[in-house]
RNA sequence: CGCGGGGUGGAGCAGCCAGGUAGCUCGUCAGGCUCAUAACCUGAAGGUCACAGGUUCAAAUCCUGUCCCCGUAACCA
C-alpha cells in the first residue's frame, strides 16, 4: 500500500485560530482524506508551535504563566479542528519531551560534526521590543522610530549554523525539482531568495537572558534553541525520526520523505524554502529525499466600511493584531460546518490570495450546495419514491441522453481525480458540480413527472431515476474529502452506505443494485436564507 | 531599475506558457417547468481584455515602454 504522508504548517497559539489557519488545515484533510479514497495509507500531522519570543511576549501582557498560555490557546486550537472535523494522524506540540529530545539529538550531531560555531555579533537592539533591529527597521530619516522604545547598540555571543555551506547544493535541488515548490512561481522567488543567502549563515540561538521559553542547546546551557530550528524539526520528530521505539510514534524510514508539506507564503523564504531543506541536507538527506512544499495563499479581511478610517486601505492583510478577525468557530456555529469548509477550499484558488467574504460563502453554499447538489438528491429521491415506490426497478431501456449521464460522470469523475492530484481541491469540486448540472438538465429533458403519465414510458422512467440516483452515490462518494458529514447523509438518504468501494479506483457505474431499495430524503444542505443575521 | 503576483462585461475569476470569432460562476432582465430546499431549465442584455507602441495575414495571448494595485525583502516567526 503506498505511504502518503501529509504536513501542515505548525500554528503559534498566541491567540485564538483565525480563518487562514482553518484554510490550511482544511485544505489538508481534504487532501489527507482524497489520498486514503485513493487508498493510501495516510499520515496527517499538524499541530502547534508553542516556543519563542512572541508567546513569551503575549504571556508577559497578559500576566500569565507561559506555559499557561500554551496550553489554555492550544486547546482552541483542538477544539476547532474537532468542529471542522480535521481529522489528524500526528500531533505536534513543540513543548512535547520526544521533540525536546529530537531536537536536542540533531543539534547534538550537528555540534559534532562541525556544522555550529560560535560568534559576536554586534547591532542595534530594541529593548521594548526584545530584538535586533536590521537596516529595513530605520524609517525615511534613517533612524528608529519611537515605536521601537529606546534602541541600544549590543553585542552578544550566539550560535550560528552554517547554512552557506549548503547553498549551492539547495539551488540545485530547487532547479532540478528534486526539492518539490508548488505552485511553480513561487520556485522562481525562492531560487532568487538563495542567490541573496548564499554567504549568510544562520542564527539558531537565543541567549536565556532575552529568552527562557524554548529548548535548551545541549552543549551550551546559557541559550535556548532558535524557534525556527525548533518548529521546522517538528516535521520529523513527530514522524519518529531518531525515535528508539516505544514512544508511540510512527516508523521514521516508512513516513519519510513528506509527499506534500503545506504551508502559507509567509513561511516560504527563508523558512520552508531555505532554513528546512539546508537542516536536512546537513543532518544526512539527501536531494532525493526532500519534501515537497505546497505553498498556499492567504485570506484578506475586508473591512466594514463604518471601520475604515481617513485614507485607510479597505482591505487588511489578516492578522491576530486586528481585531476583526473572522471566528471559524462562529461561522461554523452559525452556517455549518459544511459552508464553512466548503466555501475555504472552492473559493480560493490553490497558491493564490482571495478576500474573505460572508456573502461570498452564503452565495456558493446555496448556489452550489442547496440548489443544484443538495435539490438534484432531494427531487431524485423523492421522484423515485413517488414514482417508482422507492425501489430501483430493471429495466432494459437505454437511449443517447441515458449514456450521455453516464459519460458526463465518466468524465467528471476523471477531471475531479485529476484536480485533486495536483491538490486542485476547486478544481475537483468544480468537476462536482459539471455533472450535477448535467443531472439537472437531463431531467428537464427527460421530465419523469411528465413520462409517468404514458404507460408504455414506464421502463424510461425507471432507467432515468436509476440514472439519477446512481449518480447523487458517486457524487456523495466523490464529495467526502471535501464534506465527510454531508457525504455520510446523502449515502445514508440513498442507503448506498454499505455499497460503497473502498478505494476510489474501484467505484463504477453500477453502485446500485436492481431492487435497492433506496430511503427518506430531507434537505441535506439547508438554504441559508437570512444573511443579515451573518456575524 | 531588489524580488514575486496581479489589472478581462455590475461582483469574483478562467483563458496568456504552445497567437486565430472573449469563457465560467454570481447578479440583472425575459420566458418555461412544477418532481424538488421560492429550488430547476431555456434565452437575453452587458466587455475597444489597465494604457501606449511594436511584431504578425491575425494579439487578451508574443516583444518594448508607462501607470496602478497586492505581497515580500533573510539573526523581527
Amino acid at each position: 500500500m503506498p505511504k502518503f504522508f501529509i504536513t501542515t504548517a505548525i500554528d503559534y497559539p498566541n491567540g485564538a485560530p483565525h480563518i487562514g489557519h482553518a484554510y490550511e488545515k482544511v485544505l489538508a484533510d481534504v487532501i489527507a482524506r482524497y489520498r486514503r479514497l485513493r487508498g493510501d495509507e495516510v499520515f496527517f500531522l499538524t499541530g502547534v508551535d508553542q516556543h519563542g519570543q512572541k508567546m513569551q511576549q503575549t504571556a508577559d501582557q497578559e500576566g500569565v504563566n507561559v506555559a499557561t498560555l500554551a496550553k489554555r490557546n492550544t486547546k482552541k486550537f483542538i477544539n476547532l479542528w474537532k468542529t471542522l472535523g480535521v481529522e489528524y494522524d500526528g500531533w505536534a506540540e513543540t513543548t512535547d519531551d520526544r521533540h525536546k529530545l529530537c531536537v536536542q539529538r540533531i543539534l547534538s550531531t550537528l555540534h559534532d560534526q562541525g556544522q555550529l560555531y560560535k560568534k559576536a555579533y554586534r547591532g542595534f537592539y530594541s529593548v521594548r521590543q526584545e530584538q535586533y533591529l536590521t537596516e529595513k527597521d530605520r524609517n525615511e530619516k534613517g533612524e528608529f522610530g519611537t515605536e521601537w522604545g529606546e534602541v541600544v547598540e549590543l553585542e552578544e555571543e550566539n550560535w550560528y549554523f552554517k547554512l552557506s555551506e549548503h547553498a549551492a547544493w539547495l539551488k540545485e535541488a530547487v532547479t532540478s525539482g528534486k526539492f518539490g515548490i508548488l505552485p511553480e512561481f513561487r520556485r522562481t522567488e525562492v531560487l532568487n531568495a538563495i542567490e541573496r543567502a548564499e554567504d549568510t549563515d544562520l542564527c539558531i540561538s537565543r541567549p536565556k537572558e532575552r529568552l527562557h521559553w524554548g529548548i535548551e542547546l545541549p552543549f551550551d546551557s546559557n541559550f535556548v534553541t532558535y524557534v525556527w530550528f525548533d518548529a521546522l524539526i517538528n516535521y520529523i520528530s513527530f514522524a519518529g525520526y531518531g525515535d528508539e521505539g516505544g514512544d508511540s510514534l510512527p516508523d521514521f524510514a516508512a513516513l519519510w520523505p513528506a509527499n506534500v508539506q503545506i504551508i502559507g507564503k509567509d513561511i516560504l523564504v527563508p523558512a520552508h524554502a531555505i532554513y528546512w531543506p539546508c537542516m536536512l541536507h546537513a543532518m544526512g538527506f539527501s536531494e532525493d529525499q526532500m519534501p515537497t512544499l505546497l505553498v498556499h495563499g492567504w485570506w484578506n479581511i475586508k473591512k466594514k466600511k463604518e471601520e475604515l478610517g481617513e485614507g485607510e486601505e479597505d482591505q487588511e492583510k489578516m492578522s491576530k493584531s486586528l481585531n476583526n478577525v473572522v471566528d471559524p468557530a462562529e461561522l461554523a456555529e452559525h452556517f455549518s460546518v459544511d459552508a464553512v469548509r466548503y466555501y475555504v477550499v472552492r473559493d480560493i484558488i490553490t497558491g493564490k490570495d482571495s478576500t474573505f467574504d460572508v456573502q461570498r460563502l452564503i452565495s456558493l453554499f446555496n448556489s452550489e450546495l442547496a440548489n443544484d447538489l443538495g435539490n438534484l438528491l432531494n427531487r431524485s429521491l423523492n421522484m423515485t419514491k413517488r414514482f417508482i415506490g422507492g425501489e430501483l426497478r430493471e429495466s432494459s431501456y437505454t437511449d443517447d441522453d441515458c449514456e450521455a449521464v453516464r459519460s458526463s460522470l465518466q468524465q467528471s469523475t476523471a477531471a475531479y481525480l485529476a484536480a485533486m492530484d495536483l491538490y486542485d481541491v476547486p478544481g475537483a469540486l468544480k468537476a462536482i458540480n459539471g455533472h450535477v448540472v448535467h443531472c439537472n438538465q437531463f431531467i428537464e429533458r427527460n421530465p419523469p413527472f411528465e413520462l409517468r403519465k404514458d404507460e408504455s414510458q414506464s421502463d424510461r422512467v425507471a432507467t432515468i431515476l436509476h440514472h439519477l440516483c446512481e449518480s447523487c452515490a458517486h457524487l456523495g462518494v466523490l464529495l467526502s474529502p471535501a464534506l465527510p458529514a454531508a457525504s455520510a447523509k446523502i449515502l445514508g438518504q440513498l442507503r448506498a452506505v454499505e455499497l460503497i468501494p473502498a478505494k476510489i479506483d474501484d467505484l463504477a457505474w453500477g453502485l446500485l443494485p436492481v431492487g435497492h431499495e433506496i430511503g427518506k430524503q430531507k434537505p441535506v444542505f439547508p438554504r441559508i436564507v437570512n444573511p443579515d443575521s451573518a456575524p
